[in-house]
DNA sequence: TCGATCCATTTGATCGTTCCAACGAACGTA
DNA sequence: TACGTTCGTTGGAACGATCAAATGGATCGA
């Protein structure tokens, strides 16, 4: 059917062996010989047999990663970016990349040691990681790689390699770019206790602490937008100028209390999800492509982490979007 | 490392083909040995090397699917699930599902060739079929095995083995259980063109025609927030005691007339994302589930078709949910 | 001249499975 | 007894690549 080793190397008069070279060490195969070798590989449209070569090296260049059951939408819609960034980086490394499903954390441990013995993928991705994540140990203690997509929140683990986006650093950016537009810059965030929550308020309070002005206006809520635009009503009658969300829900929700308020304020949300594109507010968009390449890049090494800073999107609707960027620092300025 | 076939058939006292025997073809092997080799399996551990058998067999026993880029949100929540549920499905067939992306058309029938011929998979599912897919035609012609999710909207190309949505049934399930509030029912949708749209359009027009009302009350928008407020507004003036919408998007711009103008009337949207939940508003389930069963069967043998009924997933909100069902009848039953 | 070193290439073995042809034993039939 | 079938099992070859060791020439210093 299709061409092989052996096939190219008739062609080319050579050995089986230096058609193997040619194509994975090619340094050390003479320069005319290699040419004469590529011209028959093109020739013949030759490609390697990857299971002939996994079966002989047990390496299948292949990343696994779970798929999760994502009720909840918002966050599937990020792990789904998330998941297409690694496929299209991992294809420029020539690596692959195989979904399952598990039920459960030990579910997910269970496939994984399956897939690992089998080496049907030798490296894996974890998403969603939580407090004292047993999945962190349990790969590790197995001597599987693995890089989780999340920080440790607690530190009592083995250290591990892990990138995760720094909200801090987003939810500052935004809060920065409210106060072009008033001093009142609210919060709509989430109880405390959740790292990644906590972590953006945190980007707010230091970006109202650098400015001099009192962090007053938060409110904290679960995820939902009835609960959001309930508080975010509360906001905008204690004087809000404009109002940093620690997600599009919540910014959602946000908007709902402007429409019916009638009040033209910036609202800006986290994730960038469809949702803010629909309904044109600016949202913090996390970054995966960077996320995506860090975590390629920790797959293969000693233990590391990265911490991947996100960006302002900005949309400029009328009434809950940011005026265009005064500061000429990068990218093109507009009429204020 | 990992046990072989050698190993088990020296601990059972038989050949490695016997042990072969045991796994593949169990019932060729006589009881008392088969018994024997299993328990040699167990005892070891054994799990076969897929990589071996794979270069033997020249089959993946792999399902290859393409991650699209979803700048839109819903329309990746959709795929996403749909991912989710084939990878689940498919691992109950020992069968695996790998991943790629594709910048166009062209780029992805090149991967599927690629991914083909090296053997990597060897069988494919095509999303987001549309007006005179090319892919199908590539395919068809190179004698891949492919499932489409989404019906031929043309009737051009060669038969081939499809999966799609009644959406027509959707809406008219839909449209019946908005009777029951009111016989005003209203319908949002998109402009004409759009096979899926039109489809949807067409189960509330059979509803009110079996009703014996008239379907006057009908808009068409873009698939986005702002144009299907405005829309809905002037359907809520013309009286709508209820909106049937042709997705979630648009249901949610009909929650927000509702909100402005302080009207209570159900409605409904398609696909069942999180932004239904999140806002408590009823919606379609496209029964994704039932499709990627479907799209599994299908993907060996006669190009066949099969037209998954999606149902209608009620929610009780005051505002704008529905009440729950009167009948206690199974479903489907026609008004007249 | 001889031997050591290096470079480019070749040869044979191997990864773990399934395919193929052949095998002996048990059985019925002539 | 002899012969063809069927059943369960077996050993060797093959899938297509990489690994490890060996080969034959150049090149170079002693």
């Amino acid at each position: 059917m299709s061409a092989t080793l052996a096939d190219v190397a008739a062609k080319a008069g050579v050995s089986r062996q230096t058609v193997s070279n040619a194509i994975n060490t090619p340094r050390i195969v003479h320069p005319a010989t290699l040419q004469r070798v590529m011209a028959a590989v093109d020739e013949l449209g030759y490609a390697p047999n990857l299971h002939a070569r996994r079966l002989r090296t047990s390496s299948a260049r292949t990343i696994g990663i779970r798929l999760e059951r994502h009720d909840d939408g918002i966050h599937g819609v990020l792990l789904d970016r998330f998941l297409h960034a690694v496929t299209e980086q991992a294809a420029g490394l020539d690596r692959h990349v195989l979904v399952f499903t598990a039920d459960d954390a030990d579910a997910e441990v269970a496939q994984i040691r399956s897939l690992s013995q089998r080496s049907l993928a030798d490296a894996f991705v974890l998403t969603s990681t939580d407090h004292r994540d047993r999945r962190i140990d349990a790969l590790a203690e197995a001597g599987i790689p693995f890089v989780a997509f999340g920080r440790p929140w607690d530190d009592g683990s083995a250290p591990h390699s892990w990138v995760d986006v720094d909200g801090r650093a987003g939810t500052r950016e935004a809060t920065d770019a409210c106060l072009a537009t008033g001093e009142r810059v609210a919060f709509l965030g989430w109880p405390d206790g959740s790292g990644a929550g906590d972590e953006r308020r945190g980007g707010w309070r230091d970006a109202m602490a650098d400015a001099g002005l009192p962090a007053d206006l938060d409110r904290a809520v679960e995820d939902d937008p009835a609960q959001a635009q309930a508080a975010a009503a509360e906001l905008l009658a204690a004087g809000a100028t404009s109002i940093v969300c620690a997600s599009d829900t919540l910014a959602l929700g946000a908007i709902g209390a402007l429409s019916r308020a009638d009040a033209s304020v910036p609202v800006v949300g986290f994730d960038d999800t469809g949702v803010a594109a629909g309904l044109g507010f600016s949202s913090i968009d996390q970054n995966l492509g960077a996320v995506a390449a860090a975590v390629l890049e920790l797959l293969h090494g000693e233990p590391a982490h990265r911490l991947v800073t996100p960006r302002l999107h900005r949309r400029a609707n009328p009434r809950w979007g940011l005026p265009a960027q005064q500061s000429a620092a990068a990218d093109g300025k507009d009429a204020s």
